[in-house]
RNA sequence: GGAGGCUUCGCCUAGUCCGGUCUAUGGCGCCGCACUGCUAAUGCGGUUUGGGUUUAUCGCCCAUCCCGGGUUCAAAUCCCGGAGCCUCCGCCA
C-alpha cells in the first residue's frame, strides 16, 4: 500500500509550480531568510519519487498478469506458475517499498520549505512597511496602563489568574466581563452583516487538522497538547474552520465561502518569556472572533484586502487610533504568502500593539487538508484560504481602556459599541 | 464505559458468508448526442479521485470499495488495529 499521493501530502507547495519555475521559490526562500538550496532538495526528492513510482507502476501490472496466469495454469503447471508468481511478488514489494522511502523523503523535503510568498517586503520582523496610520492618538499627560485601570474598575484581575492557573492568566469581571460580551456581539454584528457564516467551533481538535493548517511545524512548541486523546487545544478558530471542510470539494461558484468563528484560543507562548509579561497583552487563553473564507486562487488577492477592510472597519467603530503595515518575508509563518498587521496605539508604552492580523495562504492549506472546489470546467480546481482577525478579546479590551481612558478614571465607551453594553461610560463600581 | 449492527466511485444500492476478468452491479441525478414545432418522453453514450506516461489531444499504465497494518502468487471479500454512523444499556450538564 502506498503513502498519499503528494496532492495531498503535507507541507506541499505546488509541484507543478517548483518543475516550471523553481527560481521562484527560490526567490521567496530569500526573501524569507531561508535557504534556496532547500528548493534543490525538493527538486531531487520530487523527481526521485517519480522514477520510483514509475518503476513500481510497470511492476504491478506485471504481476496482475503473472498472477492471473496462476489462476489459469493448468493444474501441472500450477506449481511453477506460483513459483514464479512468488518470485516477482517479492521484486515489487521491495518496490512498494522504495516507494514508500520516496514518498516520505519528498513528504520531507516539502516540511522544509514554507508557502511561496505573495510580494511584500522581503526581510524579517523588523523589516515591515507601514502602509498607513489611521486616526488620533489620545492627547494623555500621564497615561495609566491597562492593568491599573482594570484594577480600578474592577474589571480585570490578573492576580487571581495566576494563583488560580498560573502566570499569563486572569479573570474578568463586571464591566470587563460585560466589555468582551459586547465587543464579540459587536464583532459578530459586523461579521453576519458582511454575510459571514456565523461559527463556534470545537476547541480540541485532531492532529490532522493541526498539521493541515501549518501549526505543527514551526509553531509546534506554541500548541498545547492532550497527549491522553492526542488532541490539540486550538490557537485559533482558524485550524477548526479551514479543517471543517478537510477533503470536501467545494462549491464556490457563487463566491468566497465565508466563516466568522469563535472560539477561545490557548496559546502555550513559549519562547516569549519576560515577553509582555504585565497584564493581559500576552496570556495563554483568550476569545476571538476570526473571519476565514476559502475561495479560488485567482480571487485570494482581492479576498484578501477585503479581510483587511473589514479588520480596519471594526477598529474604526472602536474609534481606536491603528497603523496597517504590510509584514516582511522573515516573519510570515509558513502558510502565509503574504500578512497585514493591524496595531493599535498602546499610550501606556507608546507604542503600536499587535490588535489583528490577516493572512493569504493561498493553496497551502487546502492542499494539505484535500480541499478543493469544482472548477468552471467541472473538474477539481486549487483553493485558497485567508484569515483574519476580526477582534481579539483581551487585547482589544487593552485598547480600548488604555485609548479611552478619562482623567478621572473612567474608561469612555465607543458609539459603537454603547447599545451592546448599555452604557456611555465605563466606572468603578 | 458496555453490547450489537453498519461504512462500496454525487445520492441510494448489488457484491463480502465461500479470495481470482470486481477492469465493481443496478437505479436516481448530472453531462453529451440522436429524435421531436418547443418542452416532456424515449434511445444511445458518458459520469470516483489521485499518481505516472504523453509536446498536447486521444489514449495507455498504476493506485483507490472508511483509514492503517497483516495473510496470500492474488484481498471490496480473510485476520488485526483505528475512525465514524446507528440501536440498546449505563453515566452525565
Amino acid at each position: 500500500m502506498r503513502m498519499p499521493p503528494p496532492g495531498n501530502l503535507e507541507g506541499v507547495i505546488d509541484l507543478r509550480l517548483l518543475r516550471d519555475d523553481p527560481e521562484r521559490v527560490r526567490a521567496s526562500q530569500r526573501a524569507r531568510g531561508e535557504d534556496p538550496a532547500l528548493v534543490d532538495g525538493l527538486l531531487a526528492a520530487d523527481e526521485r519519487r517519480r522514477a520510483v513510482v514509475t518503476r513500481a507502476d510497470a511492476l504491478r501490472g506485471e504481476q496482475k498478469s503473472v498472477s492471473n496466469a496462476v489462476r489459469q495454469a493448468a493444474p501441472d503447471e500450477r506449481a511453477a506458475a506460483v513459483g514464479r508468481a512468488r518470485e516477482l511478488a517479492a521484486i515489487v514489494k521491495q518496490a512498494e517499498a522504495q516507494e514508500l522511502a520516496a514518498d516520505a523523503a519528498l513528504r520531507l523535503a516539502q516540511l522544509d520549505v514554507p508557502n511561496v510568498i505573495e510580494g511584500g517586503p522581503p526581510g524579517d520582523e523588523d523589516d515591515y512597511v507601514v502602509l498607513r496610520e489611521v486616526g488620533e492618538k489620545p492627547r494623555l499627560d500621564q497615561p495609566l496602563d491597562h492593568v491599573e485601570i482594570g484594577e480600578r474598575l474592577a474589571a480585570i484581575d490578573t492576580e487571581r489568574g495566576a494563583k488560580v492557573s498560573g502566570a499569563r492568566f486572569y479573570y474578568l469581571t463586571g464591566v470587563g466581563a460585560l466589555l468582551e460580551l459586547a465587543l464579540v456581539n459587536l464583532a459578530m454584528a459586523q461579521a453576519v452583516e458582511a454575510g459571514f457564516i456565523p461559527a463556534i467551533v470545537p476547541s480540541l481538535v485532531r492532529p490532522e487538522a493541526m498539521e493541515g493548517t501549518g501549526f505543527l511545524g514551526s509553531h509546534a512548541p506554541e500548541v498545547y497538547h492532550l497527549t491522553e486523546d492526542d488532541l490539540y487545544l486550538v490557537g485559533t478558530s482558524e485550524v477548526a474552520l479551514a479543517a471543517r471542510h478537510m477533503n470536501e470539494i467545494l462549491d464556490l461558484g457563487a463566491g468566497p465561502l465565508r466563516y466568522a468563528g469563535f472560539s477561545t484560543c490557548f496559546r502555550r507562548e513559549a519562547g516569549s518569556y519576560g515577553k509582555d509579561t504585565r497584564g493581559i497583552i500576552r496570556v495563554h487563553q483568550f476569545d476571538k472572533v476570526e473571519m476565514f473564507s476559502f475561495t479560488t486562487l485567482d480571487r485570494a488577492h482581492d479576498e484578501h484586502l477585503r479581510l483587511l477592510a473589514w479588520e480596519e472597519e471594526f477598529l474604526a467603530k472602536l474609534e481606536l487610533p491603528y497603523r496597517v503595515i504590510d509584514v516582511a518575508a522573515g516573519d510570515l509563518g509558513s502558510s502565509a504568502a503574504r500578512k497585514y498587521d493591524c496595531e493599535a496605539w498602546l499610550p501606556s508604552q507608546a507604542r503600536w500593539l499587535e490588535l489583528t492580523s490577516t493572512s493569504n495562504c493561498t493553496d497551502y492549506q487546502a492542499r494539505r487538508l484535500g480541499i478543493r472546489a469544482r472548477g468552471a470546467d467541472g473538474r477539481p480546481a486549487l483553493v485558497a484560504t485567508l484569515n483574519g482577525t476580526l477582534m481579539a478579546s483581551t487585547r482589544t479590551i487593552v485598547a480600548i481602556l488604555e485609548n479611552h481612558q478619562q482623567p478621572d478614571g473612567s474608561v469612555r465607551v465607543p458609539k459603537a459599541l454603547r447599545s451592546y453594553l448599555d452604557r456611555e461610560v465605563l466606572e468603578a463600581p
